[in-house]
DNA sequence: CAGGAATACTTGCTGTAGCAAGAAGAATAA
DNA sequence: TTATTCTTCTTGCTACAGCAAGTATTCCTG
C-alpha cells in the first residue's frame, strides 16, 4: 500500500481545482462585479472598498497607510486612489493633529451618499455572482477558510 | 419566529468573511506568488499560466483567442503577453492552416525548459501560501464550491 | 459568386498598480 | 540641542490590462 506520495512537480486534482478554481473565480467576479460598479456608480471595485472601510470606521476616517493595509495597496496605490476619490469629493484629506507627518481619509457627506447609493448595487451583485450559490453554512466554511491563508485579516 | 430576512444593505457575518475573504486571500497570495516568481524566474505569474497551459495543450500549442479564455485574459492583453514571451523565445506564433485568421501560439524547447525550471519554485510557493493550510477533503471541498462560481470553467 | 456580417488578432489610448526616490516630520541618542 | 535614523506620504517612472478601432480572413445570404 502506497501512501499518495507529494510529487514537487505536479498538483493532485484536488489540489488544481482549488488552487485554480479560485484563481478563476476571482478573476470572472472582480471582472463582472467592477464592470458593473463603473458601469451605474462611476466607482472601481477598489474606490467602493475603500469608502465603505471608511464608512465604518471610527468618525469615519482613517490613516493613510492605515487604509492602505486595509484594502491591500501600495502606498503609493492609495495616495492616487483618495486623489480620485478627493477630486470627486467623496473624500478629504484632514492632517493628523497626533502625527504631523501622518494624514486622515475621511469620508465626506457626498461620499457617503454615494457609497449608499452604490452598496444595493453591488451587494446585489456580490449576491448574484457569488453568495447565492452558496448556502449559509458553506458560507462559513469558507470563511474559516480564508481565515487559514491570512492570519489575522478576517479579525475587525 | 422570524425567518431572518435577507437585508439587502448589509453582508451576515458569514457572507463577508466569505466575500472580503477572497479578495484578500487573492490579493495577498497573488502578489506574494507572483513576486517570487519575477524574482527568480523573471516570470509573471500570468506568464507562467500560459506557459503551463501550452504545456498541458496538445501539440504545445493553442489558438490566441482559445488561450486569452483559458487563463482568463482579455484578446489584446494576451496578444501583449505573448509578444513578451516571444520575444523571450519561450513561444512563437505559428499560423493555423485551418484558419488563416488565426495563429497558434506554440511553446518552444527554450519555453519548456523556462517553465520546467520556474515550476518546482512556484508550486512550493502554492503549497507553502496556500495548499499546505488544508487537507485534502477541505480542498475537495473548495474545489467543488469554485465550479458553482464557475459554470464549467474547471471542466478540462 | 458577390457583398455584407461576423470572427481573429493587433494596435492606440487610457487607467491603475507597484517600486524606488524624494520631502517633511518624528524619534532616538549623544 | 543637534545629528542620525526612521516613518509617512507623494511623485516619477514603468509595467500590464482593458476597450475600442483597425485589418485580414471567413462565413453567410441571396
Amino acid at each position: 500500500m502506497q501512501i499518495p506520495a507529494v510529487n514537487p512537480n505536479t498538483l493532485s486534482p484536488a489540489e488544481l481545482g482549488a488552487w485554480r478554481g479560485l484563481l478563476r473565480a476571482h478573476s470572472a467576479l472582480v471582472r463582472d462585479l467592477d464592470a458593473e460598479l463603473r458601469a451605474t456608480h462611476a466607482l472601481s471595485l477598489q474606490e467602493y472598498e475603500v469608502l465603505l472601510t471608511l464608512a465604518q470606521a471610527p468618525e469615519n476616517r482613517m490613516r493613510m497607510s492605515d487604509l492602505a493595509v486595509s484594502v491591500i495597496l501600495s502606498q503609493s496605490g492609495l495616495t492616487r486612489l483618495v486623489d480620485r476619490l478627493a477630486q470627486a469629493g467623496s473624500v478629504e484629506r484632514t492632517p493628523c493633529q497626533a502625527d504631523r507627518r501622518g494624514l486622515n481619509a475621511e469620508l465626506t457627506a457626498a461620499g457617503r451618499t454615494r457609497l449608499e447609493q452604490a452598496r444595493p448595487t453591488h451587494l446585489a451583485g456580490v449576491r448574484g455572482s457569488f453568495l447565492d450559490r452558496f448556502d449559509e453554512a458553506e458560507l462559513g466554511v469558507l470563511a474559516r477558510l480564508w481565515e487559514r491563508v491570512l492570519p489575522g485579516a478576517t479579525a475587525e
